[in-house]
DNA sequence: TAAAAATACTCCATAGGTATTTTAT
DNA sequence: ATAAAATACCTATGGAGTATTTTTA
């Protein structure tokens, strides 16, 4: 490849037309700057500039080069501020992975937030499971994800970010729905709607459920929080979600969380990624403005 | 500047995606190529790629990086192959001046055939006065020039390329072109049609007359050849001319060439460029093929 | 004749080599 | 266990400096 370090001399000298002023530009000596052009020409076989005294003239081959340097040197400049705008996070990627709750009902909120403070900073959320996750985190295929149950976590650094809850929930309709106060018997041998096998809800629910030493009927299945919400919603059974996909539903009245005394099923929406020395600085940011600001989206405690 | 050395081997190493196979591509060690990477790496203050077992992944800032450099030597690359097409003739750039006498009825037909020889090399003629040429090539605004009279030749080489001889032409209907032989004394005194002065045409042919101590009469005076050709063929004089400019004329019928005894009148076409140590090629091959070729424009002895 | 560029030399920092260890799957 | 990459250490060359001469308008 050829000496960019000649080449960048010449296009000082054709710039400024003067082996002296270039040398002051490069702050090196003049006879430094001689002798780089004077290579140059060598390893290329042909003289790039004629000398005389009031301006340089470049000849054809010279021109030829000059309108390459300028393109070359100008791309390597853009360059330079381009890492500068990463560096700054004035520019930058970051890609986070999660489960369907904090997917759904948590980062898209946190994510604008984040976006506000660094407009530069592309982010991009997966939704899928949480191995899946873990896995394309190791892979570096994914910054960090934040999901509610740790399958394999070794190799990651983690933290809890918020606490969730699972509860209970029932279509205005139904019949535990008008009573004031329920316990824990009132569910026994109910029709259940849950997740599917996999999804962290359903591991938590059903691990609080036996806990409770309740058993159920599950009718239903199903493979996102707001299809189990119109499930529940139409009546074909009590749903078992996260407070945090209740919420906004709750209020507009079709879905209703049942009070039941007793019940609890907390869990930790957590925070991972590669335990790497040097992390890329847009999630550096993420991560800080994570723990620092802990942003929850209005609603929720 | 950026250290373009580093960013050439951070560019293997990211194309082939290995540090081994860009230090074999290279031909340098191994280590050599960590080295370097690792010091863009520092430079820059980021990771540039992870290292795993599997094929290396670029970081954010590694992609940025890479997408410029891809830029930045596929035009280097480009960069010389165009060197490379002006030295092998396959590009570059001839500036010819010239007088008019040559630059009308020579170096068309000259440059013409150069041109079948060297397609890629951009031939400009510029038609002058004779000291101007001279200037502009000093100045290096033109590569060569060729003229019938010298006047200074400091600092050029030169060479003489053909004879040219300056005729004395009538229109058919004027008194002396019906006769068979004409004399020297014939002339004396007639009306003449001359180039302007300041014409190497006009300086040679009024130095003929003088030296065969003629006096004629200058009725008009052109600062064209062709114009003087229209105003001898309308009968408004006779006229002084090179022989190239008469030759297709002649045979057309409406002019004619009055051959007098005794009348000499020569001088060398001369082809002339800056004595520097380095021509330009495309210019070197136009004088090789000048003075090796001859060529001559067909119908002139 | 003066300012700019070219030479002539000396020196050192950078990039390269070999041998070896560390890392990651 | 085994390739690939990193580290350690030594060497050499390319590019820088100072002093000086040569060129050119």
């Amino acid at each position: 490849m050829a000496n960019f370090h000649q080449l960048y001399i010449f296009h000082m000298v054709a710039k400024l037309g003067s082996f002296s002023k270039a040398a002051e530009e490069l702050s090196i000596s003049q006879p430094a700057v001689s002798i780089q052009v004077r290579e140059l020409e060598k390893s290329l076989g042909c003289a790039l500039l004629h000398r005389m005294r009031r301006g340089l003239q470049l000849t054809d081959t010279g021109q030829a080069v000059f309108s390459y340097t300028q393109r070359i040197f100008s791309l390597a400049q853009e360059m330079e501020t381009a890492v500068q705008d990463i560096q700054g996070l004035k520019a930058g990627r970051l890609t986070i992975g999660s489960s369907t709750t904090p997917g759904e009902y948590i980062l898209p909120w946190v994510i604008g937030q984040f976006r506000q403070r660094y407009p530069g900073v592309e982010v991009t959320l997966t939704i899928s499971n949480t191995q899946a996750i873990v896995d394309r985190i190791i892979n570096r295929e994914l910054d960090m994800g934040m999901a509610g149950s740790l399958v394999d976590m070794e190799g990651l650094e983690s933290f809890p970010y918020i606490q969730d809850e699972i509860v209970l929930i029932a279509a205005p309709s139904h019949p535990l729905a008008a009573r004031e106060k329920l316990a824990l018997s009132d569910i026994e041998g109910q029709d259940f709607i849950l997740r599917e096998p996999g999804s962290a809800t359903r591991r938590t629910a059903e691990s609080c459920l036996r806990a409770h030493g309740l058993t159920v009927r599950t009718v239903m299945e199903l493979g996102s929080n707001e299809a189990l919400k119109r499930a529940v919603a139409a009546g074909l059974g009590l749903g078992l979600l996260s407070k945090f996909g209740v919420m906004p539903d709750t209020t507009a009245g079709f879905i209703k969380v049942l009070a039941i005394e007793g019940w609890r099923c907390q869990r930790p929406l957590t925070v991972f990624y590669r335990k790497d020395k040097h992390l890329p600085l847009a999630q550096r940011a993420f991560l800080r403005f994570l723990q620092e600001e802990r942003p929850v989206p209005p609603g929720i405690k």
